[in-house]
DNA sequence: GTCTATATGCGGATAGAC
DNA sequence: GTCTATCCGCATATAGAC
């Protein structure tokens, strides 16, 4: 790791607890282990430290989407392939997965929690926050139930619906488990219990 | 109001918008049209204006349960007679209105925004706001739903889970348009298409 | 209870030696 | 690319006049 790629690591841990206004460049700089001066050396601004963790974000989420199994939009009838088979096991299983991964990314779970205290202070990292917890998930969802009930996997019913409900409660239990760190085998006991009523209301 | 009040008010709405590192004391003073040095004739300190403020709203909670009609718990009786006759309007209306006074009264939808940029940093905040927003609001609808269960309104089902399924949508929905005021009512259309897949879910 | 003035320290940022 | 030294503005908070 240079000290740069350092630099912005421990930049992201400061500001997801502590926020923007109230992390100083000293506090990055000892994180680091260099003077505050120093790091201009690196940075032109602390602004530019968060610039670059908006950029560095938006490159991890294009990777995971990728990785996760969250195919692009042209290659939703190969997801529907793949979850034409699913069964409650492996509904609950791909919820746990989700869930699990939001919580407990490096990246991902960090700017959770800095998309949470500055989402009304700075619009380039709410965009991003927004659409990764709040659109794109129940925007692929809703493709995804809608091939599932055409394949009939799922009953006939609105997908948009069907996605909140199997999405909302792994938000909320993000919510309340972020900040509760040792206690996710209680919260993947809850998403368990909803995903499995899930597949009982809507299996076909 | 007395100065008093207007500080707490005016210290409320830049807390729920900059944070409470992100305020200053002079900022405060300005909007509420005194100097800076004024304000400690109020106030010993800024930590004080935020515990006068958590204060306050406990008390405000206290005051909203009892009107709002989320009865007390040895009340329940009382409340399932009159939800043994809710119907699916009744359902969507009064789903209607847990959203809408959350997010639109002045001093809880000011506190929903301040809890979640003070959730990492302020114990005492965050307490409160765990509370009301990830706890009790649970824990009274899965009695709700228990009981009307038992009173044959409801099908038989995990209480908690539908009591997650009824809320979680809420919460989500009050995440995503605490920050995009003038979009009430599409929040509100979504809302009620998730209520009457509830209903249509549950009913006996 | 408001003001002006001020103490003291921390914030972001720059200059220049090594 | 790291350091020491420094600038300057803003932060919290206090003293004392009116």
């Amino acid at each position: 790791m240079t000290t740069k790629e350092r630099i912005i690591d421990e930049a992201l841990s400061l500001f997801s607890v502590k926020g923007y206004k109230g992390t100083s460049v000293k506090n990055i700089a000892d994180a680091v282990g260099i003077k505050d001066s120093s790091l201009y050396k690196h940075f032109k601004s602390k602004q530019q430290i968060l610039d670059t963790i908006v950029e560095t974000m938006q490159k991890h989420i294009e990777d995971m989407s990728n990785a996760f199994g969250l195919p692009a939009d042209d290659n939703l009838e190969a997801a529907v392939a793949v979850y034409a088979r699913f069964d409650e096991a492996d509904l609950v299983q791909f919820s746990k997965k989700i869930f699990t991964f939001y919580l407990k990314d490096s990246i991902i779970s960090r700017f959770w929690r800095m998309g949470n205290i500055e989402q009304y202070q700075n619009p380039e990292v709410y965009d991003l926050f927004r659409k990764l917890f709040l659109e794109d998930s129940i925007t692929y969802q809703t493709k995804l139930f809608m091939e599932m009930s055409k394949a009939n996997v799922f009953i006939e019913a609105n997908p948009r619906v069907m996605a909140m409900y199997f999405y909302t409660p792994i938000y909320f239990l993000l919510s309340k488990y972020s900040n509760d760190v040792g206690h996710e085998a209680e919260a993947l006991k809850i998403l368990e219990e909803q995903v499995r009523e899930f597949y009982r209301i809507y299996k076909c």
